[in-house]
RNA sequence: GGGCGCUUAGCUCAGCGGUAGAGCACUACCUUGACAUGGUAGGGGUCACAGGUUCGAUCCCUGUAGCGCCCACCA
């Protein structure tokens, strides 16, 4: 027997512990030894804490598609692990440790990624289980981790390999420096924020006495120290040779700089060699302020006349664009910054140490005491961020190791073009295309402790030595040198997305040829978020091309990101993430507002516990995970984010509570599943009709899946199953369920128990849980199920539709909504029973009728069902297919309100007829529209018609009064 | 600066060259033997704006406004 009520709690651990205990989705079950495959990996979540809501609708539509595959009899593999998001992880850990007054340098590298270890241990098994709590039916016996053993060694196959090939080599360049990790990062991981500044001065301006406005430098470091970027410094480099005097623009030359201290470095100044007002400095030099040093004034189209003061300061070493122009113009490369962001020793004693911001203030007081500062303007530029941790990132010379990516972007570029990969939707390949055409020699090594260390090993002469192992390097080392000598590993480890980039096949066991990934490769979809195309994506077709001849994945189906009921992108900060499991259990008010005040500073906490309060004052209900995943599905639509409304998923939870009571109904009504039962044998019209029914919403639903159109497919089971199944079928079979035909009432046990057979697997991709529950329980003759849900086909209807059956139930709906619609407007008590009489009805119609007697006075609540030739005086009257119907109502309604209900849709359906008829009259149209819609036209006006003759003779009856 | 997307009911969103939809919210009635986490009926939209194409535009095209995102860059 089904409980009273839906319990999602009570089902869902029992459930899961199920499929667990069958190992339900295990790939290369042996039930499908010949099957087609299919196979999707999991973007590994990072091992930083635990998982959003993003990661639950990424799993959510990645489930989907698998539990649809599975039943419809593929081999399924979904390979779950994690990743161990170097940067991000490092991050976190020294935090903790640093909350412990614990310095993770002072710890030392061994020490530290033993503790980085162990937390990874916590956050992996945290994240699998919240996976497994979400219903993920991944091969949890193949969970892996990018530095897993097996996967490390692909990592160091694949980095040896394609040094050899000359595609990884080492470089002295400029890199996007993070001063304070100390750490290289890629292009990528630099965000450019944009800065406004608010200072403006200028030597030119003069009081009110006529004086000069004195530089005051404490009210300059006053705004700097808050006010650090959006300024634009202008500077007098002196002319080499000539004296210096600020009355004569001609004795200097002015540059303008957001980056002041940048000067230091400076090796040149460029300008545009067809610059008709500067060119003639071309040649010279200039001296450079505070330095003691003369740089050259070069010419460089870099120089754009019209800009600034078109003479451009070159910095080689700290701005990118100045190192191209320096290379040009062989300019000199002087680095002036240390790595933690300091000037460092390249640059006079009084600035040695000093941080960069420091110097910047230090530098203009200087100059402007000199007399060289010329103003400062207000200007709004972009400054570049890290994007994990904050920190103004520093162009900065330095020797790290690249991958020649764009040999290896023209293969992906091309696969994509052949579509041999299709992204979906298909406007995301022109993203993929625009950064791969333009792609970067990629930064893969990082100054940090957690990682893949690089497999390079060096002499003591510098010499590299690129091996697998430390004794094929020594190896290398003694041919090398002739003799033993000591090596040297590089200290640095690489880039957390080069393993990610193998991840498709590296799971499946690669470098070794295992029979998962000759079975599993390339695997089918990837399902993943528009912001890691370019990091991961593009690179996992890069290397899945370069390694294993073939493409990583056929569909790639991008999905938007998860945001707030506001729109809002969830972050910590803004303290409205939202914890899936917070919608699964239900949170109290108190417990969600600490849970997102928690590490947030005193002003922000209270912003968000003022929001949260508002937003949820009854904190959250437990709405289980079958509602989320709903949800989540049901807002899925292509190329568009998804912000999660919480009404939506109380209403979601609801319609798991209606299926619930829909199979409650079946089971008190002994509607059991009956074997070798033939949907297409039945003879009941209802029977007949569901069955129909079913097969259109089967047909929608696998459809609209395979389209990867989550939401039109969460949308058609939806509505089968209340507006159908629920609303219709359950209500019309009840007089046949009550009534005396057992033959009928036989028949209609076995399609009512048949359908909800149909049902469970059409919506178990969405709600897993309570589908499994359902189909354990509704057996043949009550008893339990052997087989589960996960594992049994997926609905294939065929031949069940029947125009007939579709019509005459057409008929008693649209009767009876058509009776309650007027029982409601004539305000006739709901409990009241009212006749019905049929006016001028055929022999046909009056067999219909009889036909579904007991329905219509159950469903219109009437007291009886007869035929007439004219509507009984006093009655109400409605149309229905083109035929009248009486209700008798002498004395309950109002004859003048029935008669204003009338003549007010007669103007309606009178206007109806005129639109018709207006476009039916129009030779344009007639001439020029196809024949179909011409045809569906004439057939409206057919039926307007039909019912204002029928509108219009119940008015004249009401008349004749 | 270049590119992409969005603007439809009070809210969150579908849809679409041929009769404007859903969920939630709202109104009225209903504890009728599956379900009040429910039932029945209903109100509510000049589909952002302006042009154009078309027999016909909410849908296609162009432009405008507002919002959002991506990329590049401003010495």
């Amino acid at each position: 027997m089904l409980e009273k009520t839906y319990q999602p709690a009570e089902i869902e651990p029992r459930i899961s512990a199920g499929w667990e205990k069958a190992e339900a989705f295990k790939a290369g079950r042996p039930d499908r030894a010949g099957a087609e495959t299919y196979c999707i990996v999991i973007p590994p979540p990072n091992v930083t804490g635990s998982l959003h809501m993003g990661h639950a609708l990424n799993n959510t539509l990645q489930d989907v598609l698998c539990r649809f595959e599975r039943m419809r009899g593929k081999d399924v593999l979904w390979q779950p692990g994690t990743d161990h998001a170097g940067i991000a992880t490092q991050l976190v850990v020294s935090r903790q440790l640093a909350e412990q007054q614990i310095d993770y340098k002072a710890l030392g590298r061994e020490a530290f990624l033993e503790k980085v270890w162990e937390w990874k241990a916590q956050s992996g098994g945290t994240i699998i289980n919240q996976l497994k709590r979400l219903g993920a039916s991944c091969d949890w016996s193949r969970e892996r981790f990018t530095m897993d053993e097996g996967l490390s060694k692909a990592v160091v196959k694949v980095f040896v390999e394609l040094y050899k090939a000359g595609l990884i080599y080492k470089d002295k360049r400029l890199v996007n420096w993070d001063p304070a990790f100390q750490s290289a990062v890629s292009d990528l991981e630099v965000e450019q924020r944009e800065h406004t500044g608010s200072y403006k001065w200028s030597r030119g301006q003069v009081d009110k006495d006529g004086d000069e406005v004195a530089f005051n430098a404490g009210a300059l470091n006053k705004v700097l120290d808050r006010d650090p970027s959006g300024h634009m410094y202008f500077i007098r480099y002196p002319l080499a040779g000539v004296a210096y005097d600020a009355a004569n623009p001609a004795t200097y030359l002015v540059v303008g700089t957001t980056r002041p201290e940048t000067m230091l470095g400076d090796t040149g100044v460029a300008i545009h060699p067809e610059n008709e007002r500067l060119k003639h400095l071309i040649g010279k030099k200039v001296f450079l302020p505070l330095t003691g040093r003369e740089i050259p004034v070069v010419g460089d189209t870099y120089a754009d006349p019209e800009k600034g003061t078109g003479a451009v300061k070159i910095t080689p070493a700290h701005d990118f664009n100045d190192w191209e122009v320096g290379k040009r113009t062989g300019l000199e490369v002087i680095n002036i910054l240390d790595a933690r962001g300091a000037l460092n020793d390249a640059v006079p004693a009084a600035y040695r140490g000093l941080d960069r911001f420091e110097a910047r203030k230090q530098i203009v007081a200087d100059l402007e005491a000199e007399n060289l500062l010329e103003r400062i303007e207000v200007t709004t530029h972009a400054v570049p961020h890290a994007q994990r941790g904050d920190a103004i990132v520093e162009p900065w010379l330095t020797d790290q190791w690249y991958v020649d990516a764009a040999t290896l972007a023209r293969p992906a570029l091309d696969a994509v073009r052949q579509g041999k990969t299709r992204f979906v939707p298909e406007k995301y390949a022109a993203d993929y295309y625009r950064w791969l055409e333009d792609i970067q020699p990629w930064c893969i090594s990082r100054q940090l402790w957690w990682g893949h260390q690089i497999p390079a090993w060096y002499g003591p002469d510098g010499e590299v030595f690129v091996a697998e192992t430390e004794n094929l390097a020594l190896g290398a080392a003694e041919r090398h040198y002739d003799t033993r000598v000591v090596l040297t590993r590089d200290e640095d480890v690489l880039d957390t997305w080069f393993s990610s980039a193998l991840w498709p096949f590296s799971t499946l066991g690669w470098p070794e040829q295992t029979p998962e990934l000759a079975r599993f490769y390339p695997t089918s979809t990837l399902v993943t978020g528009f912001d890691i195309i370019f990091f991961w994506v593009a690179r996992m077709m890069m290397s899945g091309i370069q390694f294993m001849q073939e493409v990583p994945f056929r569909d790639v189906y991008i999905h938007g990101l998860v945001r707030d009921e506001q729109g809002q992108k969830m972050s910590k900060t803004k303290g409205n993430v939202m914890d899936p499991l917070d919608i699964i259990d239900g949170i109290a008010l108190d417990a969600l507002v600490a849970k997102r005040v928690g590490g947030l500073a005193a002003d922000d906490g209270k912003r968000v516990e003022r929001l949260t309060r508002q937003s949820y004052p009854q904190g959250i209900k437990p709405y289980g995970t079958d509602a989320l995943r709903f949800t989540l599905a049901a807002l899925t639509t292509q190329g568009r984010d998804v912000k999660l409304d919480i009404g939506r998923v109380e209403g979601y939870r609801n319609f798991a509570t209606k299926l619930w009571n829909a199979a409650r109904f079946a089971e008190i009504n002994e509607c059991r599943r009956v074997a070798g039962f033939d949907p297409s044998s039945v003879r009941q019209a209802v029977n007949r009709w569901i069955g129909g029914e079913a097969e259109r919403a089967a047909q929608a639903v696998t459809g609209a899946i395979e389209a990867f159109k989550f939401n039109e497919a969460a949308g058609a089971i939806y509505e089968f199953v209340w507006g159908t199944y629920c609303d219709w079928y359950l209500e019309l079979i009840k007089p046949i369920l009550n009534g005396s035909d057992e033959a009928a009432k036989v028949e209609t046990r076995a399609m009512a128990a048949w359908v909800l057979d149909q049902i469970l697997p059409l919506l178990h991709p969405f709600m897993p849980f309570i589908t499994e529950e359902l189909w354990a329980k509704t057996g043949e003759h009550g008893e339990a199920r052997p087989g589960m849900l996960a594992l049994a086909p997926w609905p294939k209807l065929q031949g069940l539709a029947d125009a007939g059956a579709d019509q005459e139930i057409g008929w008693v709906v649209r009767l009876v909504s058509a009776v309650r619609s007027v029982r409601s407007e004539m305000n006739v008590p709901a409990g009241a029973k009212i006749p019905l009489v049929l006016v001028g009805a055929d022999q046909a119609l009056k067999e219909r009728a009889g036909r579904h007697t007991e329905t219509l006075v159950r469903l219109a609540r009437l007291d009886g069902l007869t035929f007439g030739a004219a509507s009984p005086a006093g009655s109400a009257q409605i149309v229905v297919d083109g035929s009248t119907v009486a209700l008798p109502l002498a004395g309950i309604i109002d004859m003048k309100a029935e008669r204003a209900r009338i003549v007010k849709e007669v103007a309606k359906v009178s206007s109806e007829i005129k639109k018709v008829t207006d476009r039916l009259g129009n030779p344009q149209f007639m001439s020029r529209a196809p024949e179909d819609v011409v045809d569906e036209l004439r057939e409206r006006q057919a039926d307007w018609e039909a019912r204002g003759r029928q509108l219009e003779a119940a008015l004249a009856r009401i008349e004749a009064d």
